[in-house]
DNA sequence: ATCCTGACTATTTTGTTTAAATAGTCAGCT
DNA sequence: AGCTGACTATTTAAACAAAATAGTCAGGAT
C-alpha cells in the first residue's frame, strides 16, 4: 500500500503517530499512548497496523515521501545547478533533524537496523543519489560543472554530507540536536557545499 | 613525563602494551596479560604505571607522537602545499586505523571519554589543526590557494575527513575495519581531497 | 634505594532471576 | 467493517549473585 491510497483513518493515525514519535522518539511512545491520543483502544490500532514496526515504518516513509516531494518541487522551479544543490543540502538537513527526533537512536547506522528498514533506507538513498546525479549531470551539460564521473561524485558528496551530520551526533550521548548545534552544522554544510561546487566548476 | 624521557623498562612496557592493545583493544587485554608478556608480576607493572588508564593513555600519546613526528618530517621534505595535503590525509588515515585497533570502541566520540583522554584528544586536534592551517596559509602565500579564512577552512576540512572516517565505522557493529573497507575509505578520502584542493585553488 | 612479588581487597563486568511494562492476540459486540 | 475488553507473549528493567579483573600493600631480593 502506497502513501497515497490510505483510508482517512489510517492517515489520521499516521499523523498522530508522526507527531508523537517526533516528540519523544519511537521507543519512548507506547502503542497505548497513540491509541489514547486517537481515543481508540489499543486493539483497534492493531486493526489498522499489524505491529508497531509497520506503523513506525509507515511514518518514516511518510517523512521520506514528504522530503522527496518537497525537493522535487524545488527542482522544477530552480534552473541553476549550483543554486539547486545549495537548496538541496538545506532541505536535506532539516529532514535529518526530523528523522533524528523520530528515532533518537543512530538512525543512519545500518548495523542494528531491521531488514525492513534497511530496505526503505536503501531505496531512499537511491532516490537521493538519483537527484544529485541529475543535478551534477545537468551542471555538466550546461557547461558549469566539470565532473569525470557524476555517479561516483554524487556518492562522495552524499557521504561527505552524511559524515558532517554524523560527526555532530557521534560526539553526543543524548541523541538530540539543539538549535545552536543545528545552525553550526548548517554553517559547515553550506561552507562545504561552496567549496565542493567550486571544486567541480570549470576554471 | 614526556614520551622522550622514560626509562628503558617503561619504554619496553609501552611497546608491549602498544602491541597488545593494538591486537585486541584495551578492554580485551588485562593487566595480567601484559605483565605475563613482560615476564613480570602484575604488581610490578603497577610499580611503573599507577593504573590501566594511565598506561593506555601513554600508549595513545605514543601513537599520537609517532604520527605527529612522521607528518612533521614529511612537511620538511615536501614543498608543494597540495602534495603536502595529500600526503597528510594518507598518513592520517593509517593513524586512524591504528587508533581504531587500539580501542575498538568509538574513539573519536567525545561523549563517553574520560576527562584525561578528552584533554589529550583536544591537544592532538589542536596540533592537527595547526598543521593544516600552516599548509593552507603556505598555499595562500604561494599564490596557489584562495582561502578567505584559513583557520575556519582547516576546521571544516578536518571535520569532513573525520566525517568520512566515522561514516564507515558508524555502519558497523564490530568496530574493526578490514582491508577492503580501508581502501574504499582511502579512495573516497583522496577523491574528496582532490575536489577540496580544486575548490580552494586560484582559478 | 630500586625493583619486584604473593597474597590480599575493591571494583567492574557478566550472568541469572524476577517483576513490571508493553507489544500483540482473539472472541465476540455494535 | 470497525471496534473493544480481557487475555497472552515478549521485551525491558531491577535486583542480586558470581566471576573476572583492577588495584593495594607489607615485605623480600638486589
Amino acid at each position: 500500500m502506497s502513501v497515497l491510497d490510505k483510508s482517512n483513518k489510517e492517515k489520521l493515525i499516521l499523523e498522530v503517530a508522526q507527531k508523537r514519535f517526533g516528540q519523544y522518539g519511537v521507543e519512548k511512545i507506547s502503542m497505548q499512548e497513540i491509541a489514547d491520543d486517537l481515543k481508540l483502544s489499543k486493539a483497534s490500532l492493531y486493526y489498522y497496523f499489524p505491529d508497531k514496526e509497520s506503523l513506525y515504518k509507515a511514518v518514516v516513509e511518510k517523512e521520506q515521501h514528504e522530503f522527496i516531494t518537497s525537493i522535487t518541487e524545488r527542482i522544477l522551479s530552480i534552473k541553476e545547478p549550483d543554486k539547486l544543490l545549495r537548496e538541496y543540502v538545506n532541505t536535506r538537513l532539516s529532514y535529518f533533524r526530523t528523522l533524528l527526533n523520530l528515532s533518537r537512536l543512530r538512525l543512519e547506522a545500518y548495523s542494528d537496523l531491521k531488514p525492513v528498514f534497511r530496505e526503505t533506507m536503501i531505496q531512499f538513498k537511491a532516490k537521493e543519489k538519483e537527484i544529485i546525479v541529475k543535478i551534477f549531470k545537468d551542471g555538466v551539460s550546461k557547461g558549469i560543472f566539470f565532473i569525470n564521473d557524476p555517479v561516483m561524485t554524487a556518492s562522495l558528496f552524499l557521504d561527505l554530507l552524511k559524515g558532517l551530520r554524523i560527526s555532530v551526533v557521534n560526539d553526543k550521548k543524548t541523541l538530540f540536536i539543539d538549535d545552536e548545534e543545528y545552525s553550526k552544522l548548517l554553517y559547515n554544510t553550506v561552507a562545504f557545499t561552496d567549496i565542493f561546487i567550486k571544486g567541480m566548476s570549470i576554471k
